[in-house]
Parts: C-alpha cells; sequence; structure tokens
DNA sequence: AATTGATTTAATCATTTGTTTAAATTATAT
DNA sequence: ATATAATTTAAACAAATGATTAAATCAATT
C-alpha cells in the first residue's frame, strides 16, 4: 500500500508535477472551480495518478492548503513573537515579508482568505494559530504605545496597508488606474513608506 | 417566451426567493461551489423554477454579480467623484459607508474580489469603472496635499483599513483574537479612528 | 363554467466529475 | 535473464449536476 518506497528520480517528478499544477489551479480558481482534470493536463499526467499518489482530490487540496496557509502566516509569526525586536523594527520586517512574499505569490491572500471563511479548523489547525496573535511581543509593544486603543486596530492597520493592495490588484487593474509594472513599483515603494505610515498614525513620540 | 405577463403576487415572491438564496449562496460559497439543488432548496421551490425565471445558473449569477459590483463599488463613486466635497469629508463619508454596508454584508468584499479577479469584464461593463477612479476629485485632492507621492497609496489605505478587517475577520476569530461582538465593537470604533488615521498619513498641515 | 395562459411539479436527459479497475509498461532486485 | 514491485495508461463506473420535458395545477378572462 505504500507509495515512495523507491525513490526514484521519476517518481519524485510526477508527485511533484501534480502539486504544483495543484497550487497553481487551487489559489487560481479555488477547491470547488479546479476539476481532477484540470490538474491532470496542467500538470500533463494521467487522470488516475492523481488518485494514485493522492488518495483523492481532497485529500490533495488539504496538502496545498496547509502549504499555503503555513506560506501566509509563517513568514510573520516568527516576527510578531521575536521579543527581542523592538516595534519599529518588527514593523519594517513584517512589512518586507509580506511584500516580498505577496509579489511571488499574489493570488496567494484570496486563496487563503477565502478557504479559512469555508473551513476555519484547517487554519487552527495547521498554524496553532490561536492564542499566538494576542500573546504576542507585537501585541504587547502597541499596548504599551498606545494603552487607550485595542492594539488590533493596528494589526488590521498594518496588514490592511500590506495585504490589501494585492487583494485588490485586479480591481484596480480593470480600473485602469495601474498596470502590471506600475503595481510592481507601487508595492515596492509601500516597502518603504508603511512603516513610515505605521509610525505616523502610533503617534510621533 | 416572455416571463412576468401578469405581476401576480406569487410569481414576484417566487422570484424574488430565488434570487436571495441565490444572493446568500453565491456570495458565501462562490459560483462554482454552489448547486442549483442548492439554491433551489434555500429558496424552497422546484429546481426547474430557477431555469423557468432566470434560464441558467450562469445567466442568475450574472444578475447577482452585478447587483453586488454595484453595491460594493456604487457607495463611494458619488463620494469620490463629488467636487463639492473636502478631502476630509470625502474620507469620512468613504469610511462611514463602507463600514456601514460591510457591517450588513460582511461576504461582500471576499465574494466581489474573487469573481472580479476570475472575470475583470463583469467590474468594467458593470461599473464602466475605469477611468472613473484616476479622473476622480479625490484624487485631484490627494494630489495637492501630497505632490510627491503617487495618489494610489493613500487609496490603497484608505480602502485597506476600511475593508481588509472584514476580509480577515474569519482569521481573527479563528485566532481567538476576537469574537462576533468584539468585532463589531471594533469596526465601530474605527469608523472614527480611521479619518485620524488618515490624517496623519496624509501630514498635519 | 369553460377557455386560455402562467406557474409549478415530477421525471428524465445528457454531461461532467471524482474515482476505480485491470491491464500494460517500466524499473529494480535476484 | 527472470521475477517482483512500482508506475502508468485506457476504459469504465457511479454519483452529481445543469437543464429540459410534459403533464398537472392555478389564476384570470370571457
Amino acid at each position: 500500500m505504500s507509495i515512495n518506497r523507491n525513490m526514484t528520480q521519476k517518481e519524485l517528478d510526477t508527485e511533484q508535477k501534480i502539486k504544483e499544477a495543484a497550487s497553481k489551479l487551487f489559489t487560481k480558481k479555488g477547491y470547488a472551480a479546479t476539476k481532477t482534470r484540470d490538474i491532470a493536463e496542467e500538470a500533463g499526467i494521467n487522470l488516475s495518478l492523481l488518485n494514485y499518489y493522492f488518495r483523492s482530490k481532497e485529500k490533495l487540496f488539504n496538502i496545498i492548503m496547509g502549504e499555503k496557509i503555513r506560506q501566509f502566516f509563517g513568514i510573520v509569526v516568527p516576527v510578531i513573537t521575536d521579543e527581542s525586536l523592538t516595534l519599529e523594527v518588527k514593523t519594517n520586517l513584517f512589512v518586507e515579508k509580506y511584500i516580498e512574499t505577496l509579489t511571488e505569490n499574489p493570488d496567494l491572500p484570496l486563496f487563503v482568505l477565502h478557504e479559512i471563511r469555508n473551513n476555519p479548523k484547517h487554519f487552527v489547525e495547521e498554524i496553532g494559530a490561536n492564542k499566538i496573535l494576542m500573546n504576542s511581543s507585537l501585541i504587547e509593544q502597541i499596548k504599551a504605545k498606545k494603552p487607550g486603543i485595542n492594539p488590533l486596530h493596528f494589526i488590521m492597520n498594518l496588514m490592511g496597508m500590506s495585504v490589501f493592495p494585492f487583494l485588490s490588484k485586479p480591481v484596480f487593474m480593470a480600473a485602469e488606474a495601474v498596470d502590471e509594472d506600475s503595481f510592481l513599483e507601487l508595492m515596492h515603494e509601500r516597502r518603504r513608506l508603511i512603516p513610515i505610515w505605521m509610525n505616523a498614525i502610533l503617534g510621533q513620540d
């Protein structure tokens, strides 16, 4: 029953080709709109191999989903929990990591937010993410600086300013407000500007 | 062939029941994951009536989609184009309208952004939205205040701070950072705070 | 009441879709 | 080289799905 007994080059290739095709289509079109035959065609493999390597569409999806969730949240968990970093450094790293990752993977946030809404359990199980945020040193640092305000406001501002542009990119492109190049340039500028804006929001002391 | 020859109460009810069921399911699950039988069951009608009133699932979807796009963008187009409003008043109205609408329709932004990415033509045809944003008086006012920076940065900040919390609500809930009540309270606070933050970002002159 | 048209229903159709099966091929080990 | 196991393929299956049909019911008009 077990697979991967013999780690030939070809075997790894097939499994990897399926994963990459699935990753591309799932993130682009979502679970329901992606057909197993689409994945097989995109991967250039026989349809049966999908079930041979991953048992079912759902199991394949769960694997991809877990990777994407870790990709989306994994990049910042070490940053927000690191007690040795100042608030300013955290903000800088947060913005840098997100803009870097999302520039490479523009479909990531819409996919992750969509699928977490459909199945929040995935998120919790994958990241063990409950409690992490609220107990992070980032939250403590914000509370210390702005004791009167719920610190989540600033997390939402930071994420909103960093992530939302990628979510709304198709809208801005359809509205002819940006093209591919000018969007990239904007995101490059934001890597520098968002920390400045966050500082302005948090008060200039 | 024509429908709606006799505008009886019952007929309007059936058509409306289908539209409301479709609206609920499409916005919650997307086009592909919503089955015509789900819509019929949610509406409490016979499956055939969906085709009788709307010809096809796709035609029904296009109607719902158009309404949602108008709902999402229609609320702010009059605000950003009104030359008689100051930048501060525009910002206030923008935030107020969005937080009000999205509090009532939390699934709206994810649905709209998802479907616009899948079919940007819909958006352009529905709103005629190309050119509107970049020629708006809002853009002019931002340019006048911050001549050195691309005004889209501030549009993205304004939308990001207003809309992103609704997109990420399921994440914050899964992370046990908020519950339903505290989220509502946060959004109520943001209606007041975002204009202040936007002012801080735009410089305090 | 009878006729006509609109609406609703149950049954059915044709495709699509996820999965399985069994045979064929390829690689590995003896 | 032969036997054994792993991989790949083509064909097929069963269930799901969007749509249609034809008959039944309901409403309005004469």
